[in-house]
DNA sequence: AAAAAGCTTGAAGAATTGTTCATTTGATTG
DNA sequence: CAATCAAATGAACAATTCTTCAAGCTTTTT
């Protein structure tokens, strides 16, 4: 039996999938490490944007990111981030 | 590689999943069916309210329906929905 | 050390969303 | 056929959320 404490947390994992411009985000970094204004300029939209998204996916620890002079690396977290996208794809092509 | 479109349709998936009241459903349809009322009581909500997800739980084709006399019983549309839940609780539960 | 490049952050406004309340529909029962 | 029970619906309001804009960090370059 699940903890209601669980289900909310779970809520708030899938709330975070739940964005168009995380979502893109996140499938952009399951096929290579980027850094910002590259992820910006693959989703045609504007740095800041996507800063405060990253922002948000990495408190939820779906991502990870490392400095390398003035650019900042992103990438995905762990593989767990890739099997949901998965999931959930193959009940939207089915 | 995956169209845009696909990335559109797989947050509108999860973004179903990312609601506390909607994964509480589907949690306690993932253990058997139930009608609107039964639910209300077990989240200690409004009927409306029930009501109006599984509305939504419904066009997304995650919960099915049937009709017996006055009360109609609700309960998961297929197996990828326990799956995917699944899936997010993995992630967190580490 | 000033300028520039890459990124982050906070505030603000528009848009979306979830619940409540009141009403309505559908099916049964007296 | 009126009353009742179960569910669905629409409007409205509060709350949350996403993007933009402007300003602020870091690090590098000149």
């Amino acid at each position: 039996m699940l903890e209601e404490e669980e289900l909310y947390e779970l809520a708030d994992l899938f709330k975070i999938f739940g964005d168009p411009t995380r979502i893109k985000i996140l499938y952009v970094l399951s096929e290579s490490e980027m850094c910002v204004c590259d992820i910006a300029r693959e989703l045609n939209m504007t740095q800041s944007a996507i800063s405060h998204q990253l922002k948000i996916l990495k408190q939820s620890k779906l991502v990870k990111n490392r400095r390398e002079g003035k650019t900042v690396f992103y990438s995905l977290a762990d593989g767990h981030v890739k099997t949901i996208m998965r999931q959930g794809l193959d009940h939207v092509q089915e």
